[in-house]
DNA sequence: ATTATTTATATCGCGTACGATAATAACGCA
DNA sequence: TGCGTTATTATCGTACGCGATATAAATAAT
């Protein structure tokens, strides 16, 4: 640890950190969400949770988690939220009492046409052909794949 | 026990979420982190300030805030809790009262020996070569930056 | 059938993130 | 000099993210 002469300066302790420029890459997405979802009155991970209901509604809560990998810890307290702006509704399953079955309200469904636009916004703002886009997002998976491989064998 | 990686269902309402791929990469690093850091009892953001510290302590908050991309909203409770835990020390800059300069205590210096092992870890855990890191890195820092100035001229 | 185990949500606590705002210090300029 | 502006940090409120734990329903085991 202790040497007199190497320089601390020229070495940026940032550099050669790959997860921050995953949270850095994130975090830019999230603010030209931002903008197009706030109008909506959805935050990102809201956004996420509405576009697997729009697609598949009704869903349970583990099934929703399964989707956008969260847990009931973070999902109930957003899934209230969407339910308090009338987007959703929660009601038991009457076949599975644990099970909590998520679906849309009209107001939750009608959400879809203007949020229509998003994904094109989204496209656009990332200035790659969809190609490359489609290289970057498998290069991310296999990553994200090895990497919780290596946490759960430890 | 929360994953999918690839979408059996025709339309996944996930599939195009590039966004998606980056957070869940990101949290794929952060479970890695997570038990290599807890014996250090850092968080992975006190790390990247600690690391910031380790080779130019000492440093203002806004210093700080530019290099981990934080603001003092977020930081000034995140160093209290390090200087809390005996790491770091807070001082007002007598030359510009304005400043709170954060150093490293003993035990704040003596830990990076400690996490000298860290980087290390990571680098095996993705499984990737060198090279193909750097690659990801570029490609990253790239659609950042482009993220960034879309979020901007909006 | 009773008990034990597993499954599905919910609750709690801590630590980020971040927009909005406040408080104070330093600076620019008439 | 005085005053408006900018810069730096802190505070507040809301919303995740997640480990640990709790609760209740369904299922498996004896």
């Amino acid at each position: 640890m202790a040497n007199d002469l190497t320089p601390p300066t020229t070495a940026d302790p940032m550099a050669p950190m790959i997860c921050f420029d995953l949270y850095a890459a994130s975090q830019a997405f999230t603010r030209v969400y931002k903008p197009l979802l706030a109008p909506l009155g959805l935050t990102y991970p809201q956004y996420l949770v509405m576009l697997n209901l729009w697609s598949d509604a009704p869903l349970s809560v583990g099934e929703i988690g399964r989707r956008v990998s969260l847990e009931s810890n973070t999902l109930t307290p957003l899934i209230k939220r969407l339910q308090e702006a009338g987007l959703v509704t929660r009601t038991r399953d009457p076949d599975d009492e644990r099970r909590v079955v998520v679906a849309l309200t009209d107001r939750g469904q009608a959400l879809e046409a203007q949020a229509a636009h998003v994904p094109g916004c989204i496209l656009e703002a990332t200035g790659m052909p969809q190609a490359e886009i489609e290289a970057l997002q498998r290069t991310l998976r296999g990553l994200t794949r090895t990497m919780l491989d290596a946490a759960a064998s430890k």
